[in-house]
DNA sequence: CTGAAAGCGCTAACAA
DNA sequence: TTGTTAGCGCTTTCAG
């Protein structure tokens, strides 16, 4: 039998099909007997419960949805990671959908996540016009990371860019370093570049200045060792010749021991999952909630 | 209306439930004028259809699963983007999972995604036991990405290591280079090691022999940028004092314009959602399916 | 082209 | 504790 039905289990094991409902849900009113009876059935018949009809009987499907916007991001990956601690620990399963980096193909798979209805959906760092976020919000519950969005229908967990920097900052202060330059790396200038005193252009500015800077803070590097290579490539020493601090927290900046700061993702991610349960466990309520996750300094090899 | 079933498009177009089914579907045989006043109501009424009702009673869900083991590793996400391109010239969905690098958990996620009955699933990197996949064999078409399984029911899909250092090293030979050194960066020796003529145990090595290398090839450089740091820290310039070439493409390696070698991911992905589309296509076939995708070279800016 | 009817595998009352 | 009875929202016949 290529997929033994509820009702294949009772049969095998002499009882009712709802007995074995009962049971394959953990209800703690059956007796000893005829659970092992039926779990013994199950485990012969290798029998699975159908998760499609399970979710139409019961009109909720168990499931959380989570749409990354982008699977290449580390950042989207390690959000995920939070979530899904989060979820085996209460028990909820996941429902991974992408964005794959286009609006469009994120709202496209947004769309079929929710035809799977589930309980509620984790948006982490979509890029999807607001409309469509409130219009996923009419359907189930919504939690964003990683973007604040005007709704008293959506929670929003994010970061501190902001404080990341004044924190990577002081800290450099605190070691003697007084001339210290931001780099911004990105493609897109960083919002961050507000909080930073001094933006060079590029790596080759930092040197023609009269006093160079003795720590850079790199802003945008994406693969966490951006700002580490075009020092070396400069032909300085790092830390020797300056020290080095990237915002984010990439795979790249782990595995050269890079110092870095930021907000943990996969804190946001928790947090995430705590709140999207919490809402669907209360139903509607009203008020929207944000949290706002602090930074975190990972101190590496790069600063002295 | 949170939620509007199919008769209640029904009754605002005033047809039958029937019909409304045939036109959700695309059915041709639906006249021009009724079709579009299905379509208006289902519009109008923000209609989507209940994928759980639906494929409860087609018996098929028209979703292909897909098993990635670890969503941080750029490898798993390449394949996704091959699987999801595929999948979306053909229309079909996919139901993503993630292992998260544990086998324990990998065969949870595997169980977790059996139960949503996906017509198929590919196994991307799968560190699953063999009996592990055997059993997903045995409840629906399933097709291995990055891992020849010995079983003549699963498809295999696979890139050729030796092919891509084989590639490499007549690469660097037709330039010139005939002293190229092997440089094994990853946690646990490459099974690529064997293809290699030379193998250095770490980068300071390089250095002392009486003719040192001319040319690097290296394995298990997660980043695609260890290498390249690690040659520029010892004082070499790249690729003027010595050219480079990373197996593999992870993104570190194309922002930072290594070159680099081999069998193109998404191309894997592509093939196995081909495969995998076929054999459900076909129910069930005795024949297994090994397909080898050949190495890429991708020149950047570490070679000369 | 339509409407009625049966059923997918399961849950959730309710009765027994 | 158990069995019975309705559905959940949809697809699929089949006779009109």
């Amino acid at each position: 039998m290529a997929h033994p039905t509820l009702e294949d289990v009772a049969a095998r094991a002499g009882v009712s099909r709802a007995l074995v409902s009962l049971v394959m849900r953990g209800s703690p009113k059956v007796g000893k007997e005829r659970r092992e009876a039926v779990l013994r059935a199950a485990r012969e018949l290798g029998y699975r419960p159908n998760m499609m009809a399970r979710s139409l009987a019961a009109g909720r499907t168990g499931m959380i949805g989570v749409l990354l916007s982008d699977l290449h991001d580390p950042w989207s990956s390690a959000v995920h990671d939070g979530l899904a601690d989060e979820a085996a620990r209460r028990g909820v399963r996941l429902l991974l959908a992408t964005g794959r980096g286009s609006p469009a193909r994120e709202r496209a798979a947004l769309d079929d996540l929710l035809d799977l209805r589930p309980d509620g959906v984790v948006l982490a760092g979509p890029k999807l016009a607001a409309a469509d976020i409130e219009r996923a919000a009419a359907r189930c519950a919504v939690t964003v990371v990683g973007r604040s969005v005007r709704s008293d229908r959506v929670d929003c967990v994010t970061g501190d860019g902001a404080a990341a920097v004044a924190r990577a900052l002081g800290h450099l202060a605190d070691l003697g370093h007084h001339r210290v330059a931001c780099l911004d790396l990105g493609p897109r200038p960083s919002p961050l570049r507000r909080a930073c005193p001094d933006v060079a252009a590029g790596p080759d500015e930092l040197w023609r200045a009269p006093a160079p800077p003795t720590a850079v803070l790199a802003l945008g590097d994406t693969t966490g060792t951006g700002a580490l290579i075009a020092l070396l490539r400069a032909g300085k020493r790092v830390p020797e010749d300056v020290s080095l601090i990237v915002h984010g927290d990439p795979p790249g900046a782990r595995a050269e021991a890079v110092t870095t700061i930021a907000s943990p993702p996969a804190e946001l991610g928790r947090e995430a999952a705590a709140l999207l349960l919490e809402r669907i466990g209360e139903g509607a309520r009203s008020t929207a909630r944000r949290v706002t996750v602090p930074p975190l300094l990972n101190e590496r090899g790069t600063v002295r």
